[in-house]
DNA sequence: TAACATAGTGTTAGTTCTACACTTAACTAT
DNA sequence: ATAGTTAAGTGTAGAACTAACACTATGTTA
């Protein structure tokens, strides 16, 4: 018991990375072989995502199909949605490509969905079976099933976490600069943001620490690091930060 | 097919009512009864839920399960939060209710929860089979299962709702003054509000229209009513109303 | 017609928001 | 060494918003 599939309960991770410069997306390969040939029918791509164990809670799931997929251990998972229409995986290529994997492409699957933030450089993919990478999401390749909507879902989550929860802090590198952070918010917000507008408005969190540590072996005025503090944090995490989007 | 319960996969409602004075839930009654005696054995209360068919979606199944436990149809349901821990039914009581219901004790069940807000007067509870009806959210009775947690739960996304959405838009009476709209936001977020601020915040919303119309029979001033515009809604739902929680 | 109950209205001081341009500190190339 | 390059870091003023505060208006009921 534990290590049989739940045929009607599938989790589905959405793991926008950024690396300073853009958010990425995880995504794996769904390989289509033809069974006579070997022939590839079709090579479009999903979401890191599978069925969990009997018996097994959908947190601990999720992340053990994480780990699977990827690599990655250890990640914060937020839920935020649950898909389950029977209709959602019953167009001809899905119901073939279930056949050739040996699922019952009658059963309806409920799919649990997770999502997460991280930061592209201090987290390596591994686990290169299913060939698990970054996608950058402005410019993503074909995704099969209903992943482009559970993105899209994905997507406004990860927005209004921004928005209530300031800092996206389980999702943070130990240590950023202020222009970092506000990439990130341009990218997550596909907007930009005045410099001087935004540190005024984040110097009055103080849950920011500012180091003494200082950007290194870069070819211009190097910036200072913050943190993220959790005590300071919990005082006070009824400031809400308003960026319109 | 399609009539055949699903033993996994169950939704449950929080169905929030506002009566222009407090917010209450609906709950329905969990009798166990003891097989031989017919005595009643322990009395707690249950959100309104059940399994889903096989093979029915869970927007659909949310929808006649409300209707099915206590006759309100039409309501507009929001997913808010999947349950999933296999521990959640597993203390004895609930394991000894599953049993007199004829459900297998061991079955791991997800349960895809959603929420609502009514108004109260506007609505008839209906099928009192279980006995469905309003309680004082601040006056509740003891509640089954994790009934308690995924109350929480939905009152989190409620206030959030109500913060990003300002008015609940899909949840309001069809005519309403600024009075009771009020009290919707502080009862809500249990605080209180100027009526001066609030109603000078408010008038920069464009979709929030009035009506010629007032209140008639009140052994007061009137007040006039308002509507809600959807349309203008759609044109400016950039703003976002700031009550801090 | 007086008492009651809730509706409805303005001002001021403090805070936040927006828009906008120059200097600084490190490195790189000459 | 020096000039050029790059991103870091900083202030101000006008507009908009927030918070705190008390009285008048309009209907009903006794």
């Amino acid at each position: 018991m534990g290590k049989e599939e739940h045929p009607n309960i599938s989790v589905d991770c959405v793991i926008f990375g950024f690396d300073f410069e853009k958010l990425n997306v995880i995504l794996i390969e769904r390989k289509l072989i033809e069974p006579d040939t070997g022939k590839r029918l079709i090579n479009d791509y999903t979401l890191p995502g599978a069925h969990i164990f009997k018996d097994e809670p959908l947190k601990k799931a999720a992340q053990r199909i994480l780990y699977d997929l990827t690599g990655l251990h250890d990640i914060y998972l937020e839920q935020f949605y649950t898909v389950g229409d029977p209709a959602r995986l019953k167009n001809p290529v899905d119901q073939f490509w279930l056949e050739c994997i040996g699922k019952d492409p009658a059963e309806h699957v409920v799919s649990v969905c997770y999502f997460s933030l991280l930061n592209c450089n201090q987290v390596t993919i591994q686990h290169k079976e299913r060939n698990p990478r970054w996608y950058p999401l402005k410019d993503l390749p074909v995704l099969a099933f209903d992943h482009a909507h559970i993105l899209d879902k994905a997507m406004t989550a990860l927005r209004r976490k921004l928005q209530y929860e300031p800092i996206g802090f389980e999702m943070l590198p130990d240590k950023f600069t202020l222009s970092q952070l506000q990439k990130l918010y341009e990218v997550v917000f596909d907007t930009t943001i005045d410099k001087r507008n935004f540190r005024k408005k984040i110097a009055r969190l103080k849950y920011l620490v500012q180091l003494d540590e200082k950007q290194q072996g870069v070819s211009h005025k190097p910036a200072r690091y913050y943190i993220f503090s959790n005590e300071e944090y919990k005082k006070t995490r009824n400031n809400i930060l308003n960026f319109t989007i």
